[in-house]
DNA sequence: CTGTTAGCGCTTTCAT
DNA sequence: ATGAAAGCGCTAACAG
């Protein structure tokens, strides 16, 4: 009889409507993702990771771009309430009180790279520790000069990277009159940066001898303005990046390696922990970069 | 009074049941898209033009990754039903009998690259014409004796650029005896083929003088092992890939280019258009792709 | 084991 | 103008 039942749903083409049930249960194996945007690698790697760990969870994920502004961002937000059963959300460029705001209470989420994490389960990249290490490397192969390619400002990562820049620079080298030099984590800006660098006469030789942009992207459209205005890379001038997307690896690109896609993972896994196990494991995870000596770096000997 | 209640709901942090709302207007103001996985830029790019475009007219996209089994892929996409308005299905192994199998006749979908195209809308990249133009192109600079790196057997695009390959070379040179090598889309085994022609001694000067990659990932590969063989590129032996990825054009990698982000835009815009409009627009659409040189093709001379 | 019913949170229609 | 009720398609808790 079960069986006749379910020879006719076949015969009909019957198929259950997931909507219905997800709001008999409660329950929507779905999982909404904010991010800011979509471009380039890095955030491509983040999703994948994200979605490896979903699809082998059972979950799916929403995807939801979120523009800058923070009611927009509240309206991004709020809008998935029933759509899925948690968030992972990335708002570098929200403050403390935006993001409070946007987040419905509501429903679980997972913070990436934002602030107010302390009350939050969230994970973060040791943006210090990935600065510390390419400024450190850079001045122990020799450099003295640098400057710093930024990040947008009131975006957390861009302002912890130029910081810590500042600060590593001015421990590791006396007298030193470090440059920066603002950004929008795009290739354009790292192309406008070098741009910026000839008007002020610091493309001559030996006028800077090492450039340290705030993500990877920034760092390759540097490269392509630095080759196109003859100066010799790294011969002349080091250039390192963040985050180690992929192409870095293909241009030999010196960089701090951030796992994206295991982050996305990892942020995947707690998220559905907590929504199945009911654990609320509050804790800021942090992610250590590690330092990737390519090309761009070797010694100008 | 309506003032009162607005009041309340702002104070009692009321936010808005999107599910519930769902299933009563028979509305989600989702696009369920279904890919075989998201590796490399191949499907980033894809899935960022589908999400511009569907932030855009105010959609969600909710992903799902569909595993090679048509059993899985029908499972996959029946999950969807009550989740989304409508489907950007990218199914290239699936055969048709298996495509109209796993595609719930309910739901609304679209095509890309798969099977079946002739009774429902559909997008579909000219792999005939993207081939026909870089061995043209490559005959015209002198190239004889060509290989090919095929996609997956089973792969709608994988089999019409190995057929076409065949036929094109056979129609340009006479007496050509063009050597075709298993892929599968990826970098690996892009490499793997260089042994494989290691292997036979076809890396010797004079052998091979061109391999075209059926993508761009396994051009790279090749690229990459060929210069760790020590073989000039393009000296020796020019590569093509197809696709025309981000990654390519850093590489200097002769290649065709499909515009990614535009067919993505363009199926969510065809579909949402059918969504709204209600127009059944059951057409196939063509993408001519558009040969773009760069330097791995350039003359031995 | 089969059949009926209430209810998930919303929209829409109908009555007051 | 506000209020009451039915229904979207499902699950779960009942009763027969």
């Amino acid at each position: 009889m079960r069986a006749r039942v379910q020879a006719a749903a076949k015969l009909l083409g019957y198929v259950p409507h997931a909507g219905a049930r997800s709001l008999s249960m409660a329950r929507t194996h779905a999982i909404g993702v904010i991010l800011p945007d979509l471009h380039g690698e890095f955030f491509s790697e983040i999703v994948r990771g994200m979605d490896r760990e979903a699809t082998a969870r059972g979950y799916h994920l929403l995807l939801s771009n979120m523009h800058a502004d923070a009611a927009l961002a509240t309206v991004a937000m709020r809008s998935m309430r029933g759509r899925v059963d948690g968030l992972v959300v990335m708002a570098p460029q929200l403050d403390a009180a935006g993001l409070d705001e946007a987040l419905p209470g509501v429903i679980p989420a997972i913070l990436i790279n934002s602030l107010r994490e302390a009350a939050r389960p969230a994970m973060r990249v040791d943006n210090r520790a990935g600065i510390a290490a390419v400024v450190g490397h850079l001045v122990a192969s020799g450099r003295r000069r640098l400057v710093h390619i930024a990040g947008p400002t009131g975006n957390v990562d861009g302002d912890e990277r130029r910081e810590s820049f500042l600060e590593t620079v001015a421990a590791s080298v006396p007298d030193a009159r470090p440059v920066v030099l603002p950004g929008t984590f795009r290739e354009e800006s790292g192309e406008a940066a070098v741009a910026t660098l000839a008007e002020r006469g610091l493309l001559a030789p030996g006028a800077i001898d090492g450039i340290v942009a705030a993500n990877d992207m920034m760092a390759l459209g540097a490269l392509t303005a630095l080759r196109a205005a003859g100066v010799a890379v790294p011969g002349g001038i080091a250039v390192t990046g963040f985050d180690d997307i992929p192409l870095a690896r293909y241009l030999g690109l010196t960089t701090v390696r951030v796992d994206l896609v295991e982050m996305g993972a990892r942020a995947v896994t707690r998220l559905v922990e907590r929504l199945e196990g009911g654990v609320a494991d509050d804790r800021t995870e942090g992610i250590v970069p590690e330092l990737v000596i390519r090309t761009t770096t070797e010694s100008p000997a």
